[in-house]
RNA sequence: GGCGCCAUCGUCUAGUGGUCCAGGACACUUGGUUCUCAUCCAAGAGAUCGCGGGUUCGACUCCCGCUGGCGCUACCA
């Protein structure tokens, strides 16, 4: 029988990165066999908890990442949620009659019990027990309720069902990334089954589900591991075959105390796309957290990730999330890009600044520049030109924005054109001799650029960054940006003079 | 408090009894390339393998205890 996983979010929010690093060693571990499968179903139980529209941005966050479920709810090419499978609905608010009929099942056998306690009495004795330092459970009251009882009050009272834990006894199993984990029946809880309003709880829903949809391997996060024996106890209750369980560590925030959330940074999958990152780097970066080939690789493609995965050798500890690292990821990830692959990314940013508009035939700017030919293949150069700058797209405007609008100066910022141990006065006049010289130079291309130049440097017996600082600075704005020969070819002859003229209107 | 899980450089990790006075990557420092930033290259600093006992000729690796951290402890998932 083929293996099939699934990742069961319930639509409460936006996708996490912790969800996502879960999903991710999911699919990778699903992949691995011919024929596994990997589906999605929606844990949507808790109706005072749910959001409009969660599980279709969580699934649009995963389209985002190159991820599609094989079966399950999903977006259908068009971005409408649907379900596909047999084994449906996949939903659970859906399927609540199928709850309704293995709760009864249970109740019949006596693996579970109607409890009519009201909300008020639990609270008053949880309080109880813990002002008396004991353990707050359940005190099974209404376990002891006779059938007749039970079925009489039934019919005019609200009740839960609860599980009827053994009093004794042992619970374990082989968790295939920790091992040998073992509960007693004695600590655990009469767990809510069915609540008041008719629907179930994740752990009725969960088991009923996993099994009805053949599920043969549970792959989920860590805070899941103190219910996995109830899980089990139910599926003996039942009489099912019970899945394999691997509970993957959690993601810790920086400070390493405490779940990654809001407060560490952009927890929301979608806030990555948003800030410009690539989805490939996402996945590389959040596949290596908790998890290594073992060899000294870092960057592997997904087909080498599904190849190479292992999931007994997943880390048991928590990791801190480290959104260096991801930076890192990004950087490398984008420096591989085709040129157009850049310029796509970059568009985006450039647009939102408005520094270009789409006009009728393509890309225009929208400032007076004198740069001749068409916008597109401008772009590529740029792109050329500060690829291995970027970290995310995000920096666009900032890394690119001078190559579509004339730096800005004013008597103060104009300072920048200054060296570091320059001074305004001389760094002017050179500038006014560079300006004559550049006038002079025959073929504006990069090699030709450097080399006059260089010539100019020599004769005048300047420092290259005397020269050099001041023109970059002057075509720019910035303290950082591509080389001064790079920038006056990129920019041609025209732009670059009037940008340098400029410079020396305000000083003057 | 109870139950459970976990424990190698600041961070992510390699390491499954000797080849480890612990290897790689991020971050950091320095140098090279260089007009700047970034890239790239080189070097460096950084871990008495949480602590204490065992087992063994030999332990980061196995066992026990302690400590610490995290998770769970809802008619939430």
């Amino acid at each position: 029988m083929s293996i099939r996983l699934r990742y069961a979010p319930s639509p409460t929010g936006e996708l996490h990165l912790g969800s996502l690093r879960t999903i991710i060693f999911n699919i990778l571990f699903a992949a691995q066999t011919p024929g596994g499968f990997f589906l999605i179903r929606v844990e949507d139980t808790d109706q005072a908890r749910a959001v409009e529209g969660s599980a279709k941005r969580q699934l649009e966050a995963l389209r985002w990442m190159g991820i599609e479920p094989d079966e399950g709810v999903c977006l259908d090419a068009a971005g409408n949620l649907i379900e596909k499978g047999e084994f449906g609905p996949y939903t659970q608010s859906m399927r609540l009659d199928i709850y309704g009929k293995y709760a009864d099942q249970l109740l019949e056998a006596g693996s579970a019990y109607r409890c009519f306690c009201t909300s008020e009495r639990l609270e008053q004795m949880r309080a109880e027990q813990q002002a008396a330092h004991l353990p707050p459970r359940y005190d099974r009251r209404c376990r002891s309720l006779s059938k007749e009882e039970s079925e009489k009050r039934a019919h005019n009272e609200p009740f839960v069902i609860r599980m009827a834990i053994p009093d004794e006894g042992t619970v374990g199993f082989t968790d295939i990334i920790r091992g040998e984990i073992s509960f007693q029946c004695a600590d655990l809880d009469d767990q809510i089954l069915m609540k008041t309003d008719g629907f179930p709880t994740y752990h009725l829903a969960v088991v009923v589900d996993d099994h009805l949809m053949n599920i043969t391997h549970i792959l989920r996060g860590e805070e899941w591991l103190p219910s996995t024996p109830k899980h089990l106890l139910l599926y003996k209750a039942f009489g099912w075959q019970e899945p394999l369980y691997a509970h993957v560590p959690v993601i810790l925030g920086p400070d390493g105390k405490h779940k990654l959330s809001k407060r560490d940074g952009d927890v929301a999958v979608i806030n990555y796309r948003d800030k410009g990152y690539l989805p490939e780097a996402l996945f590389n970066a959040l596949a290596f957290v908790g998890w290594s080939p073992g060899t000294e690789e870092e960057f592997l493609t997904r087909e080498q990730l599904t190849e190479k995965f292992k999931l007994e050798k997943a880390q048991k500890s928590a990791a801190v999330f480290s959104f260096e690292r991801l930076d890192y990821v990004n950087g490398w990830y984008i420096r591989q890009l085709s040129l157009a692959k850049v310029v796509e990314h970059m568009l985006p940013w450039l647009v939102g600044e408005a520094l270009l508009e789409k006009g009728a035939n393509g890309y225009r700017f929208t400032s007076e520049l004198a740069i001749e030919g068409a916008v597109e293949p401008y772009l590529e150069t740029v792109a050329r030109a500060v690829q291995e700058r970027l970290k995310h797209f995000d920096e666009t405007v900032e890394a690119a924005g001078f190559f579509f609008r004339r730096p800005e100066f004013s008597p103060e910022s104009v300072q920048i054109v200054v060296p570091k141990k320059g001074e305004l006065g001389t760094t002017v006049k050179i500038l006014e001799s560079a300006i004559e010289f550049l006038k002079g130079i025959p073929q504006w291309t990069v090699e030709v650029i450097e080399e006059r130049l260089h010539e100019f440097i020599l004769e005048g017996e300047y420092k290259n960054g005397e020269v050099l600082w001041p023109i970059r600075a002057s075509l720019t704005g910035a303290a950082g940006s591509p080389g001064a020969f790079e920038m006056l070819a990129i920019l041609g002859k025209e732009e670059s003079l009037a940008r340098l003229h400029a410079v020396l209107e305000i000083t003057s």
